[in-house]
DNA sequence: GACTCGAAATCGTCATACTTATTTTCCGCT
DNA sequence: AGCGGAAAATAAGTATGACGATTTCGAGTC
């Protein structure tokens, strides 16, 4: 069962609620009524896009979508519109918007990102995030040495503890919080516009992580102690070791994949 | 042949000469502006919110754009459409679109990407971009070592190659075509979509180095000399020693950016 | 003074007519 | 028969008006 929980902190991130776009058409939900009618829609085309259900080449006409979606060409446009600032379709005169190939697709685009999680594309997705993960995080955390504020110094004390403190007895909720927090904070404190941001993303992967794991295992105990490490380093302005004790963590989180998923 | 039917039937064209207009925000056709009157409109607004003359909270109104600009409100919806899926601003309804903080943009967005280096926000664009591509391009170095394909390796020396030997005098332009294939062949070799897709990125930082940098000087040999050695280490499959040049590549980029533009 | 209810403003959606660009068809020409 | 170009067909793009939904604001009442 997927529970799910762990959904909270400010902005809206990439949290995708529980949507399974199963249905083969009709948008008829009465349920939730999500703002606008084109972001249903696009609720609707956006996974079944990156699913791959639509393969590449394909192409959707207006007037047959407004026509299966029950709605106006207006609406179809606007999600059209949509689709095609995220790379996902290139609208062409007479003759529709045409599924374009992955590589062109804008994959930092959080709704792309989320869209693909929840499809079938998740294990490769997860993957490049990781990867991803495993690049910048260090960087960040170096970054994030030299410039914290004392604030944020104690944020990440706080976290590490919280982390320490919940990481045996199943409670991989609560540590799962601290966790994502923790991150957040370091890709914050880099000062970096460009890694800030990718705290949506670091929170999709572990929350992913978390939920497709053995739900039974606590945390490793090594990745816990880096975590305080990473946090002392910190507050202690070492920055090359604040760099090389968060790529340790990536090195375990990329070890952890390998292990999930199988070598392709 | 262009000859101008004089249709009155609409009463509505476009290009009307005669219409000067006090508030002439008329969207010519320009480099880059893709077909579609809503691409027009976009080109005009993305800039000048990424620019910040619409600052953080301010409210675009449709009719008011539409009146503005001079199109229909189907236009101005679709183009709000695209700026809200950038998060550059947020639509409500009875309130309009307002602009939210810089922290929310969308900034992989690679059309964000160029209006921020098209405008006032250059310099802090181009600061974040190169310390992404500092945290990146050193792991994707290292797997493109493990991961090139012998085509790959080729290409790779090919523009090292090219590099040096357009690295004297004034050839400034080709040292970039190649310096940019170069970073572009290793993001690729390194297998994650979302490293290649950086491709793009790279080629502006680099294009927008080597324009605005002084132009007489030719590249640093240094440099020059680490791409070959990197190239070497890609094709001797040494992952550690490619992650580690490319490394050194980027410190010089940084120190370069020092360089450039004040520090905060 | 606070509360409620109604009116105004503006976005969201729909329907429709018309325009424009591109593809396809097909006719006439070589 | 093959080829070239004009005409037709098609679907996206744009414009416009109408209506619905919702949020905000203000006026009137307790």
């Amino acid at each position: 069962m997927t529970t799910k929980d762990a959904e909270e902190t400010t902005g809206h991130a990439l949290d995708s609620p529980s949507d399974l776009g199963r249905e083969p058409q009709l948008p008829q939900e009465r349920g939730g009524a999500r703002q606008g009618l084109h972001a249903r829609l696009l609720a609707q085309l956006g996974p079944a896009i990156t699913a791959g259900e639509y393969p590449t080449g394909s192409v959707l006409r207006a007037d047959e979508l407004a026509e299966r979606y029950e709605v106006s060409r207006t609406v179809v446009r606007e999600a059209v519109r949509v689709l095609e600032s995220m790379r996902l379709v290139e609208s062409r005169r007479r003759v529709g918007a045409t599924v374009r190939p992955i590589e062109e697709w804008n994959v930092y685009d959080p709704q792309v990102i989320t869209w693909r999680l929840a499809g079938s594309d998740r294990a490769r997705q997860l993957r490049s995030l990781t990867v991803l993960r495993s690049a910048v995080e260090p960087v960040a955390a170096r970054l994030a040495a030299e410039l914290a504020t004392a604030e944020q110094c104690a944020e990440l004390t706080e976290h590490a503890l919280g982390m320490v403190a919940t990481s045996r007895g199943q409670q991989l909720d609560a540590y799962l919080v601290h966790d994502v927090a923790f991150h957040r904070v370091i890709l914050r404190a880099s000062g970096n516009e460009m890694f800030a941001q990718l705290g949506d993303v670091v929170a999709a992967v572990l929350t992913g992580r978390t939920q497709h794991q053995v739900m039974f295992v606590d945390p490793d105990p090594a990745a816990v102690t880096l975590h305080v490490r990473v946090a002392e380093a910190v507050r202690a302005r070492d920055a090359a070791r604040a760099e090389e004790l968060t790529r340790e963590i990536a090195v375990g989180a990329l070890a952890e994949l390998d292990i999930l998923t199988p070598e392709e």
